[in-house]
RNA sequence: CGGGGCGUAGCGCAGUUUGGUUAGCGCGCUUGGUUCGGGACCAAGAGGUCGGCAGUUCGAAUCUGCCCGCCCCGACCA
């Protein structure tokens, strides 16, 4: 390609308002353009790039017994009401009604087709394990997009789905993704980590996120660095210190004015937080109903919701209004399960973590007034006690007791076991050996591929400009004609572009006649791995310059041995990714 | 949805506080010339509903109201 006719220019400031260094960089080096919020256009820079991970997907895929298909974005709303997730997912599902004023959706993910696509064509257990995938656009009416391709609305996804006649088949086929996932990170270029985590909207029964560990990432991972234990935050889990055994004291009714928070409570009792009882009022929505409910955590730890909306069933979570909170009875600031005139109304899930220490203050549902040395169950007491805490760093890791790190991650892929969460509603069933009807296990596989490419420019980039692992680059080589005046130069160049394109290498030629300082910047900016610079200079050395794009190493080589010269170089630098 | 910020030429910005000729600067773009190994120089140009609508005023980029859009934080979320 000719930089000369190249759709898409270089920009020489970031644009306002960009944070992240994948975002900034893809739009100054021309790979992308926005057009409204979370949605993007992608440049012919971007375009080849994607490509280039969309191939890598299909080869790993194919190799795992994948048989790439492809399924619509706009999907008649039936299917989702069947499986009841036009009803369970809020506005992030696009929903629209077509010229017949039909509900209609805009897929945000593909399970409900698969399962469709099984009742009709998976009869028998003969039929069975199938993988079936495709790379298509997802619509996710995200109420936050943000960071350029890390988090959009509209994007393109490789999602694989797993057919098998039973949880051993899933079992397989789940753990051929888990490494197929590696192998394809590590030809993006991408270091990535899975962790396990929360299965989300996606129901079913476990799941793994392969996460990309950065700063930019708004997901907060759990690691040990002892035993490997890594987990998202939302399900991860903790050793909790264990609490001194004490004769449970008296309750103690304790004047407390202005102390509607954990620390202040502490202080006017001279008592450490975690000997302290935390409440957190949340409305859970069950689904045909909301319910209060009411979270008690140690004073010391914090409410995770995630765990606490799985130990109460709630399909979202959302904080109590003071009027819900006070309608029950309890006084923000100064609440606790004791002495709740609404107790019926109320569901009441105590963190193991209060359950097991002794003598905690907690609120005496009246301004101004907290109890000293509450005990569970003398003093309340519920049937939900389980983990609703999140992990802090140093806690103690659950498998090995080593202090837990915190680290940020973009999630890049996810694998998820849905089991029969989707075949079951839509019917979607098949004939065993001995002649039994069985629903069709599934599992489904994600990987973002502009989330990836987003990640890859994150992981490999410099002060000057991106760049790009070979397998990613858009092109394989730059090269630079600094003609000058000189048509002799001019006239090499042009060869040498030429004949690298006719040995199947992908140039990107700067035929523009522009100063070298543009050139260069330009070329460090974009991101070919492998730069070629042709001047007066070099041919009076005896060659043309080759440079690859992370080193100051420059070399002269001489054009008969070129293109056996860029193929070395490009097989050296593919083999040195990550 | 809540909090904050921003919206002036393709991009980056000044001007708005304190209303007053023809709205500016840098980059980029066009033409001519010079230059040619790390974002050159000279000259001449093109390019603007100052986000939109309504209002106040003799007069609005500037003041007021409503609306729209974008960015950041939070809520939310695979």
């Amino acid at each position: 390609m000719r930089m000369s006719g190249l759709f898409g220019s270089t920009l020489r400031e970031a644009p306002a308002g960009t944070e992240a260094a994948s975002h900034q960089l893809l739009l100054r080096a021309g790979f992308i353009r926005p057009l409204g919020q979370g949605l993007f256009s992608y440049l012919p820079l971007a375009r080849r790039s994607l490509t280039k991970l969309e191939n890598i997907l299909r080869e790993e895929m194919n190799a795992i017994g994948g048989q790439e298909m492809t399924m619509p974005v706009a999907q008649p709303a039936e299917i989702w009401k069947t499986t009841g997730r036009w009803a369970s997912i809020g506005p992030e599902l696009a929903r629209f009604r077509d010229r017949r004023d039909r509900d209609m959706v805009l897929a945000l993910s593909h399970e409900e087709v698969v399962a469709d696509l099984c009742r009709t064509e998976i009869r028998s257990y003969r039929q069975l394990p199938r993988l079936v995938y495709h790379i298509q656009t997802k619509f996710r009416d995200d109420p936050r997009p943000r960071a350029g391709l890390i988090r959009v609305r509209e994007f393109t996804m490789k999602d694989s789905y797993s057919l098998d006649a039973d949880e051993e088949g899933l079992e397989k086929q789940y753990q051929a993704h888990y490494e197929a996932y590696f192998r394809i990170f590590r030809r993006f270029g991408l270091e990535v980590i899975a962790v396990g985590s929360d299965v989300g909207m996606m129901g079913g029964s476990g799941a793994h996120e392969y996460m990309y560990l950065s700063p930019v990432g708004e997901d907060t991972l759990v690691l040990c660095a002892a035993c490997g234990y890594a987990a998202n935050r939302q399900i991860a889990r903790f050793r909790k210190p264990v609490a001194a055994a004490e004769e449970a004291l008296p309750l103690q009714r304790v004047a407390t004015p202005g102390a509607r928070n954990i620390q202040e409570l502490a202080e006017q009792l001279g008592v450490p937080p975690s000997k302290t009882a935390k409440v957190v009022f949340m409305m859970a929505d069950q689904g045909d109903v909301e319910r209060l409910v009411l979270a008690v955590v140690r004073g010391d730890l914090e409410v995770n919701e995630t765990k606490l909306a799985h130990a109460v069933g709630a399909r979202d979570l959302r904080p109590a209004t003071e009027a819900e909170i006070r309608a029950v009875g309890a006084v923000p600031g100064y609440a606790s399960p004791i002495g709740l005139h609404d107790l019926d109304n109320v569901l009441v899930v105590l963190d193991d973590s209060v359950t097991s220490s002794p003598n905690l203050a907690a609120g005496a549902n009246e301004e101004g007034w907290h109890y000293r040395d509450s005990n569970v169950p003398r003093d309340y007491t519920s049937e939900h006690v389980m983990d609703i805490a999140n992990v802090h760093a140093g806690d103690a890791c659950p498998s090995c007791g080593a202090p837990l790190h915190l680290e940020r991650g973009v999630e890049v892929g996810n694998i998820f076991k849905l089991g029969t969460r989707y075949s079951k509603p839509a019917g979607a069933s098949f004939l065993d050996a001995a002649g039994n009807e069985q629903p069709v296990v599934m599992g489904s596989y994600g990987i973002g591929v502009g989330r990836a490419l987003a990640c890859v420019a994150e992981q490999h980039h410099d002060d000057r400009g991106l760049c790009w692992p070979v397998a990613v680059a858009p092109y394989q080589v730059h090269l630079v004609g600094l003609r000058g005046s000189d048509a002799v130069v001019a006239e090499a160049a042009e060869r040498i572009y030429q004949q690298l394109e006719a040995a199947g290498v992908e140039v990107l030629y700067d035929d523009r006649d522009e100063p070298p300082g543009v050139q260069f910047a330009d070329a460090d900016l974009i991101g070919v791995p492998l730069r070629l610079t042709v001047s007066g200079r070099s041919l009076s050395k005896g060659g043309i310059e080759l440079k690859p794009r992370t080193s100051a190493e420059l070399r002269i080589v001489p054009e008969v041995e070129l293109l056996a010269a860029v193929r070395a170089e490009l097989a050296r630098l593919s083999a040195n990714t990550i």
